[in-house]
DNA sequence: TGGCCTATGTATAAACA
DNA sequence: TTGTTTATACATAGGCC
C-alpha cells in the first residue's frame, strides 16, 4: 500500500521504521477492533517495541470467561504491575464500549483505540 | 472493502459472520505479521470466538524478555538487548520466522499463520 | 463449509508541510 | 517528529460454485 512494494524485512531507516510503526500499529488495532464487533468474538492484542520500551494493548472488554480466565492467566505472569501514575479512570470509557484494561490508556478518537506505557520499569 | 461498505456493528447472519471472521482473522494475523517483522517488533494476539469456543493465536517468537514475562510464557530468554545476535534460534530467520507456541497450533502456508485449539477444557 | 473472483473500500509508503 | 496529502497496493463483501 502505498507508493511502493514493501519487502517483508525489517525497515532498516530507523525513522522509517518508527514512522511505519505508528502507521501500521493504528491499523492493526482497527482492524482488531471491527473484527471483535462485526464478528462478536474477544480479542487481546499485544505489541511490544523493544527500542522504545513500550507497550501497546487492545483489548475487548472480554466478555467470555474462558478468555477472561487465559488472558487473566497471563496477565498474572506480569512481572510489571505497574508504573501506573495515578490515572483512576482507566477503565472503560464512555462513548466506545470497545475498550481495554491495563493501566495507562490512552483512548484516542473514534477508531484509535490504543494502550501503551512506558516499560522503562522493567528493564 | 469489497463490494459494499459495512456497518461497525455485528453481523446479524451467522453464515456470514463466520465467513467474515474467517477472512479478517487472517488478513489480521497477516498484518501483526507483518508489523512484526517491519518493524521489529513483539506482538501477541489472541482471538477468541465464543459461539466456537476456539481460540486463535499469533505471536512472536518473543525476543524481549519483558514481553515474554507479561504473556507468561517461559521459554529460553533472549538477551533483550539483542542487537548481538548470538541467537541463532529466535532470531531473523530468513522465510518463515514468525512463529507461535501454544498447543495444537496450525502452520499453514505463507501467510497463514495460525493457531486454534479448542478450549472447552478451560471451560 | 471452502475456494475462487472482482468490484470497491481501505490502509499506507512516500513526499512534503 | 507529528500531520497532511496522494498514489498505489491490499483487503475483503458479495456472488457463484
Amino acid at each position: 500500500m502505498g507508493r511502493g512494494k514493501v519487502e517483508l524485512k525489517r525497515i532498516e531507516d530507523k525513522v522509517s521504521r518508527q514512522v511505519s510503526f505508528t502507521k501500521r500499529r493504528n491499523g492493526l488495532m482497527k482492524k482488531a477492533h471491527e473484527l471483535s464487533v462485526l464478528c462478536d468474538v474477544d480479542i487481546a492484542l499485544f505489541a511490544f517495541s523493544p527500542g522504545r520500551d513500550r507497550l501497546y494493548e487492545f483489548s475487548t472488554n472480554n466478555r467470555s470467561p474462558p478468555f477472561e480466565d487465559m488472558m487473566g492467566l497471563k496477565k498474572n505472569s506480569t512481572p510489571f504491575q505497574d508504573d501506573k501514575e495515578g490515572d483512576p479512570n482507566d477503565y472503560t470509557p464512555p462513548a466506545k464500549k470497545q475498550v481495554h484494561h491495563a493501566t495507562g490508556y490512552i483512548l484516542q478518537e473514534d477508531n484509535k483505540i490504543t494502550t501503551s506505557r512506558k516499560m522503562e520499569s522493567l528493564l
